[in-house]
DNA sequence: CATGAATGAGCTTTCATTCAT
DNA sequence: CATGAATGAAAGCTCATTCAT
């Protein structure tokens, strides 16, 4: 009468999105067909049905968990940084730090955001709560004069998002540029945008 | 035996990379099929093969043409402005005014690039002459004394695209912010870390 | 090592019986799934095959079952009758009484017999015993003067075995007719098919 | 520039109907595969579908056509007929001559109709138009003298149906019936069923 | 006795591509 | 130049059945 273990099923569950996740990084969403995914998890095409409804409900659970990864190591670098410098600092580590797979799960996930509108949807959600706490942050560095107080915080922490969106191009567009030396523009960027008025350039 | 007319064929053949063009933008690469771009095009099935070899030849094509388009859109801004004032007026036009299809085709081409090395190579190509573009018009500022002179011009010109790659996120992360808005804060962004030291702030 | 208890494991048969009779009205016998008939009789999928060696099994039950049991409604209906009017009004009372599904479920017996060797055996063989039931009846009834003497016992049997069938297909093509009055004029046909020809008619 | 030929289009779809036909004869709608359908139609798989939108649509098709070529057989005999006895002589020719398969068709139609809504509603279409046409029948014959005026014509031609339906089962409940008898005992309940009263039994 | 994890064959359907006309 | 009939491999998914626990 043993019942279903369900700390087993959701270990079962991550490990063939783990193995979905390589498929998607080489392949795409698209891409990526449901065999793959099983010889990646090493599970028979029948079985993965028992823990996702479908392909899609797999590609939903990976923006899910995806951006929930990225969310969170997001948030810490931010609650640990109590000053742009450290922002930045931070940024720089995330940044040479990151596997480079990421990179491309996340232009995958915004091209696939274009034209699946549930995975738009799920992109919204998280990405509103990623911009709730850069606003945070802003406003909070804002009130202790770390940063330019005549940025509207919302606006800035969604423009600050998009420019770390747009620093995962540079190894598509780019890959021969040195992620050190780029790492290092992209804070003169960021600093020279925030700064307060007064404050000499870094 | 007539001979094919090439400028008709060639006709033709843009015609259906514009076919190709809208269900790619509507759908992906990989989610358009070729009967699609077919009803799409008018055309039948089989004729789509007088004019490319098979699928992966209209991707490359419209990768080819599709980063052409937007590398004389961008050639033709630079060339015309001849102050970092203009560049920053220029970016505002472009970006209010460009189809906002293409930014769904710009991301798309950049995710097929992460994972298609063929289409990698294409990318990187025209990258590069972006870059070099850039770079120079930099340059130029620089020795006019209208762009900070201690910033690496190459490097700057690939951060530079990146953040306009980036700010190509926002209408699928948050479509409700006003278009208007974040254009001026990227203008801030871009003229901040361009300005040179001495320079007020705009 | 106990014994399994012959009585509780034929209970417990009887209610997965049960549970894939009220599946197979639903959706067919070939529509009908394990999984299907495991949720209905609150099993799980492994535990069925220690009652039924396979699907095909548990069809092959369902036949014997429902047979029998049409059978034995059938023939309590005859030993309870002791004339031809009774037969007919206890024909009226079957025919108002029976659950609808039952219909369906012969139906599908029917057309399943058509096309599977194995279940068209069982089909014949119930048959047989009903038509022998029913031609005594009329034997005996002919003895008394209550059916037409002239009318082979056997060979009107089936015909009026054949008429019942039929009767189950009206409530597919017209479920908009008045079962009471389709029943009368069922009677009509029976009392004017077997009555000696000297009676005058219901 | 050779547009499409209906024609040929049509006459492959009807091949392949054919084809279906004896697929689902043989296995049933739900045992048939598009594997089998297109041995048996000798074209691929992919191919079915530039003349069926799916499975269900060729069940459909089947249906219609079926049940078209039934009512057509069916109208042509009651027009032939000016009188009971040529509907009953005609009856006999058509029980006798009919293809066996088709009875086997015909019972698959009632039984997928019974859970199956969509083809539900095609059978109880083409059984509203057949059980119009024998009403005008009997309404036509009454007014003669030749069925007994008693009977309710809408109701009575349902109930006629109902027992050429049941004569379908015969065949699979006892095949070792004489069809010859039991065509000849069918005769006998319809005609002792129509006949009016004061005429004398056949 | 009972579970549900696991399998793998096979289902319906799609789609890039070829080819006779 | 142009058509659409035809192919066949492969996709996503289902399901009867087995088996370790």
């Amino acid at each position: 009468m043993r019942k279903v273990d369900p700390v087993k099923h959701e270990e079962k569950r991550q490990q063939i999105l783990a193995a979905a996740g390589r498929c998607f990084v080489r392949d795409g969403f698209r891409g990526s067909t449901i065999s793959q995914i099983c010889v990646e998890a090493k599970i028979s095409a029948g079985h993965l049905y028992h823990y996702f409804a479908n392909k899609e409900a797999i590609v939903g659970a990976m923006f899910e968990s995806g951006l929930e990864h990225i969310g969170k190591s997001f948030t810490e670098m931010l609650e640990s940084s109590n000053a742009l410098d450290a922002l930045i600092a931070e940024f720089d580590r995330a940044e040479t730090k990151r596997d480079p797979a990421e990179n491309t799960l996340i232009i995958e996930m915004l091209a696939e955001a274009c034209r699946n509108p549930a995975m738009a949807e799920v992109l919204r959600r998280h990405s509103k709560i990623f911009y709730g706490i850069v606003a945070g942050f802003i406003r909070n560095a804002q009130s202790r004069g770390q940063i330019d107080p005549s940025l509207a915080p919302d606006l800035a922490a969604t423009i600050l998002l998009s420019i770390v969106d747009g620093s995962q191009t540079l190894s598509v567009r780019a890959p021969e540029i040195d992620r050190g030396q780029s790492v290092e523009m992209l804070k003169t960027v960021i600093s020279r945008f925030l700064n307060p008025p007064s404050e000499s350039r870094s």
